[in-house]
DNA sequence: GCCGTTTTCGGCCCGACTGTTTTCAGTCG
């Protein structure tokens, strides 16, 4: 049996048909046909394999007789010969050109022609020699350009993290909603959906004036390049993330924001549903006919199509069109339905402020509890601590306590406690009794088996002073992928014994990711969301928690850190051995 | 190359924007 071919291997080949047949200048319909080809098989839940067992490969928009017999050819031996054939003297390099903003075919073809651009590389060079200046269709502005597309493409060509985009984006909002033309701006696309990276950011304006006010946002001081600016729309770069202002009708608007916040796969279901009801939608408003229903809210999109506005976090066309048509949308979590932080860390260990800070700064977010959660000893780097440190920092922890007694911030002593290799705890347990909160974690050894990872985790969780595993995978996002193991056996195990799977807020980390928390959430597990927080401006991270939880489909009742405190304490000690950690007493 | 209440041929992704053009070609979304 060959290896297996995926949806992404099939999709790629007939993207590279396409920009092939783009640079011999074939039929523009026909380089169309694979373009759509390959994003149609980017939006496909099921395996084309699957598919094409059932003989169910035309169906499939955009698949016609010849494509699906390709697909068949690809699925069997690993490649298309007709698109070998047709690709076959064009390097992958030249292919690559097409990645850059400014470049098209025929420029591409051009370079390739005349001055033997193959590569990134050879553009880079050929950019910085004036060998181009001469040449027809090159004036200066279009090779300055050209240098800052392959400058910005260097920078940013993978996606961005949403927990370092978002901030940015928002501040760019809230400087545009001051100017005086500006009658509202808000964000729209995967940022707004709450996806874990983005590729740009969407942001919708209206203005009485709108090429006044996009020419005033391109000015900016936020802005650091302009890419284009128009009468309705401006691209622009703030530091290496694409922005994409658009301005439309203030009767538009909403129409536009269910527009411009996809996803691509949720709005084709919308617009499919609203053909069987006789409507036309797009990012104008609703019409029937040439009548005009509604749009100027994003919720009159919704109700013409018999539905009550989806949550974006939710617009995935995951079953939430389908769950908003029978009135059955889940109840979703708010960050203001967060009660405390079970994961921040204080100078004790790694982090940057200290427990005094950082528990100034939970009672100042309203917060009923939080947990300093250092590191235990393995974690060197981190300056994990021994008995020793954490008997001192069980001593300032009684003192803040004594200190601020009349606040309504419980003050929890926690520690997070790595898992062993072999599944033991990095405490032993009469040490382990002496927290309010343990909240366990892999942290080295990744590279388990998968049925070594599951048994290491499952001993984690049989450990009876365990609350909480942390991060459950152990990825970061682009530079570590998940550690393997058997998620539904972790996901009954930690059920049966009352242990909260977490989602970490970090932005490198957000793990559980939304997948992962719906099926534990689906399951009946507790979650916890958590900031893991290294400093008292971090503590803010646990916002995008709540964003993937959201995502995940995640209602308050199963976040553990929604609860009151006193449901919370009697959560924390229900598993203990009975003799009660000495500092939970004095929690009181 | 796909698609079909316009159905096996003849349409399909076109409007906005930039740069270099002297009325338009190329690219983007």
């Amino acid at each position: 049996m060959q290896s297996k071919v995926h949806n992404e291997d099939i999709a790629r080949i007939f993207e590279k048909m396409s920009r092939v047949l783009s640079l011999k200048g074939k039929n523009r319909f026909r380089i169309l046909a694979y373009e759509n080809a390959a994003r149609s098989i980017r939006e496909l839940d099921e395996d084309l394999a699957e598919i094409a067992a059932q003989q169910k490969l035309e169906e499939i928009a955009g698949i016609g007789k010849d494509l699906a017999e390709k697909i068949q050819e690809a699925l069997r031996t690993g490649n298309i010969r007709a698109c070998e054939r047709e690709g076959g003297k064009i390097p992958d390099s030249l292919l690559m050109l097409f990645e850059i903003r400014g470049l098209g075919p025929k420029t591409i073809s051009l370079l390739h022609k005349k001055f033997h651009v193959d590569s990134l590389d050879d553009l880079e060079h050929a950019l910085a020699s004036d060998a181009l200046g001469h040449a027809r269709g090159f004036g200066a502005k279009k090779i300055a350009a050209l240098r800052e597309s392959l400058e910005a493409w260097t920078a940013s060509h993978q996606r961005m993290l949403l927990g370092l985009a978002l901030p940015r984006a928002e501040e760019l909002v809230a400087r545009i909603r001051k100017l005086p033309l500006i009658e509202r701006a808000e964000l729209a696309g995967s940022l707004r959906r709450g996806r874990e990276t983005i590729g740009d950011v969407d942001l919708l304006v209206v203005s009485g004036d709108s090429p006044t006010a996009l020419e005033e946002i391109s000015r900016l001081p936020e802005v650091s390049r302009v890419l284009a600016v128009g009468p309705t729309r401006a691209t622009l770069l703030l530091d290496s993330i694409q922005v994409d202002v658009r301005a439309v009708a203030s009767e538009s608007f909403g129409a536009a924001m269910q527009y411009f916040t996809g996803s691509k796969k949720h709005n084709t279901h919308i617009r499919a549903i609203a053909r069987q009801h006789g409507l036309k939608v797009n990012e104008y408003g609703v019409f029937r006919g040439t009548k005009r229903l509604g749009g100027a809210a994003e919720a009159d999109v919704y109700r013409l199509v018999g539905m009550p506005l989806i949550p974006p976090e939710l617009r995935e066309d995951r079953g939430e069109i389908e769950a908003a048509l029978k009135g059955k949308l889940p109840e979703l979590v708010q960050l203001s339905d967060i009660r405390g932080e079970l994961h921040a860390h204080s100078t004790y260990s790694d982090g940057h402020s200290s427990m005094l800070e950082m528990v100034e700064c939970a009672a100042a977010m309203g917060y009923e509890y939080i947990a300093l959660t250092d590191h235990s000893p393995s974690q060197r780097i981190a300056h994990g601590l021994d008995r020793v440190r954490l008997r001192k920092k069980i001593k300032e922890m009684e003192k803040l306590r004594k200190e601020r007694a009349n606040s309504r911030l419980h003050l929890l002593l926690g520690a997070e406690v790595d898992i062993l290799p072999d599944g033991r705890l990095d405490y032993p347990d009469d040490v382990l009794a002496w927290l309010d909160v343990v909240i366990a974690a892999v942290h080295a050894n990744f590279n388990q088996s998968r049925k070594q990872m599951t048994d290491r985790i499952l001993r984690a969780i049989d450990c009876p002073y365990v609350n909480v595993i942390a991060h459950p995978t152990a990825r970061l996002i682009g530079k570590r992928e998940p550690v393997e193991f058997d998620f539904d056996r972790i996901v009954s195990a930690a059920k049966q014994a009352g242990v909260a799977l977490e989602i970490d807020g970090s932005p490198w980390r957000l793990d559980l990711n939304d997948t992962l928390a719906r099926s534990a959430a689906e399951a009946g597990g507790l979650l916890s969301i958590a900031a893991d927080a290294h400093s008292t401006a971090q503590l803010a991270y646990l916002r995008f928690g709540v964003l993937q939880a959201r995502r995940a489909w995640i209602a308050p009742a199963s976040v553990v850190n929604t609860w009151s405190w006193e449901t919370l304490h009697k959560w924390l000690t229900a598993r203990r051995p009975q003799r009660l950690g000495r500092s939970m007493k004095a929690a009181g």
